[in-house]
DNA sequence: CTGTTAGCGCGTTCAT
DNA sequence: ATGAACGCGCTAACAG
């Protein structure tokens, strides 16, 4: 275990000063070619390698970004941070991650740590927005520290945000369920103190509303996005009195749930119920009846999440304009809505 | 934007000295309750934290470690992952994620960038074993810093590694074909210069021989994992004089391109055709037709070689030891092979 | 118990 | 073009 060679190290073999190599090695203009050469060559014969931690101490700037997540063995938040990484790594930037696995406290403890450790900026997912305070949120902005939320996100004054647009996703997924002859559509929710799910809600019931179709409130039933959870809620509606032909749901895994019900009660997809889902996982195009979805195109988000934090690090924090970007959806028609083929 | 308070801060204002703050707030023993007492009060007041970085650079220790994978966005290394962070963070570290895409060079670029980043440890899958010079373990190994692998490892002296029995995964799920009575029984393999591969197909071939059955080399066939590639390899395995009943997938994507293939022969599927994948991958489990597979317990692989790391971490450099771990993989079966319902 | 000094490794004045 | 000195924030060794 050798210790690591300094510039201390390679200056004291030259006799001349760190100062000079330090210069040298980074190609500062005042220096003859004729040290730097020499410094660059016993530099590379040394094994030298700069200590990123000293310069991070010295500049303030360590090159590291924390990564905020519910969890992160989820397709979308995995796809996210793919596209984070792969943005900010050419820049020589390291990923952090963390997960709060829902818990605000967490949350907080994670701002906290990163913060510690010196983290040039944070990109997050908010795990819950039910909680008023957002003091973690305040600390980031005091000390200029950059907080970009993607996906799950809180308006804050002065933070930027990488969503797609919700509104527009359920928009689009109940038109196309009415376009294909549905005329009683329920919808499978969620917390909709979270703005994706309110907004996903809102969306599909301007749809209803723009296309005449009476908007029920009964068969809007919020349910976590579990399968199993997907399979009872799928289950009182129907048993109701007037059970609906179609289900949009806001999350894939209810609505695979939904798919598994609709079948144990001996209807079929989509004939007598269509079944749409939200976020486009992997398994939604490998079942054998596929699930149509709406994509969120993640990996594009992480990279443009990636690119606001970048340029907000390089505005030489001139005003703290916040930049809200909002993607566009795309609607996935696969079997279990496609009852009229073109 | 408000500049960090440091131990002078405060050390000023109570006209005391920076390593007597230091003490106070280290729980040093030799220090008297009154000014710990004053000192955490005004540190409070003051919103002192502690830099980390400055920490690092004292220290030595970043209580960063990297982990470096061929890509985030499977579910396998997400949640290894998951189970890396979620074991490191109470003992205060960071997980930094690098992705390789199977490229070598990213490879030992990734690690030379942590190693300047100064990370207390690296965890890695390794992205392609092909390649002879294992330079850029050795100079791991040479600075001290602990290297450990999961899963996808290469044997070297001092490294420790958290693997599965992927000889014993594949045992088992061959000799469970041969059990639903099937006697021909084909491997989509992979690239076997990686040791998973390899293993899968030797448990493969000593179940065959164990078991009496002639073993055939022209029905084990190297394949990418993608469902296309193993529709492909299907089509040529089905459409031979003598064509497989049931066939063992090193993976799970390419046994479900081998179901989709088989159903568009018009075979039925246990009965004319078994299908085993590999992974355990979440839709193996959501498909109509669910798929049998190997489990190899991800979660628990990130837990497990995170401990390895606080072991090696903690070891004060002793003897190098190192330590294999070999999780026992678990056969989930499902429909995609179960014949004989008992 | 507390102050003084020094050093982790680097970049950056200010001189020369 | 180069050297000397300093500071980033913290802890540890040595005094007293």
């Amino acid at each position: 275990m050798n210790k690591k060679t300094t510039i201390y190290d390679i200056a004291e073999k030259l006799n001349i000063t760190a100062a000079t190599v330090s210069r040298a090695l980074n190609g500062n203009t005042k220096i003859s070619e004729a040290t730097r050469k020499l410094v660059n060559d016993t530099a590379k014969e040394m094994n030298y390698e700069q200590n990123k931690l000293a310069l991070a101490l010295k500049s303030g700037k360590s090159f590291n970004i924390g990564v905020i997540v519910p969890r992160i063995d989820s397709n979308f938040f995995a796809s996210v941070i793919r596209g984070i990484e792969e943005e900010l790594y050419p820049h020589g930037y390291h990923v952090i991650i963390c997960q709060t696995h829902d818990q605000e406290n967490l949350e907080i403890e994670n701002i906290n740590s990163l913060l510690n450790a010196q983290v040039d900026g944070i990109l997050m997912s908010i795990s819950n927005a039910k909680l008023e305070t957002s003091e973690h949120f305040q600390k980031l902005l005091r000390k200029g520290v950059p907080l970009i939320f993607f996906d799950r996100k809180k308006d804050i004054p002065g933070v930027s945000s990488v969503t797609i647009d919700d509104f527009k996703g359920a928009y689009d997924a109940t038109k196309h369920l009415i376009n294909q002859g549905c005329k009683r559509i329920a919808h499978l929710s969620n917390n909709r103190e979270m703005q994706i799910f309110k907004n996903r809600y809102l969306g599909y019931k301007q749809a209803l509303i723009d296309s005449g179709i009476e908007f029920d409130e009964s068969i809007v039933i919020e349910t976590m996005s579990k399968v199993l959870e997907g399979r009872k809620t799928t289950k009182l509606l129907l048993n109701m009195n007037y059970p609906p032909d179609a289900i949009f749901s806001s999350s894939d895994f209810t609505a695979l749930g939904a798919i598994e019900e609709i079948k144990a009660h001996g209807l079929k997809i989509p004939e007598d119920v269509s079944v749409v889902g939200f976020s486009n996982e992997p398994f939604t195009r490998f079942m054998e009846l596929s699930i149509t979805s709406v994509d969120q195109s993640p990996i594009e988000m992480g990279r443009i999440a990636a690119k606001v934090f970048l340029e907000e690090a390089n505005n030489s924090k001139k005003i703290k304009s916040e930049k809200r970007v909002v993607l566009s959806p795309e609607l996935i028609i696969r079997d279990s809505s496609l009852k009229l083929k073109n």
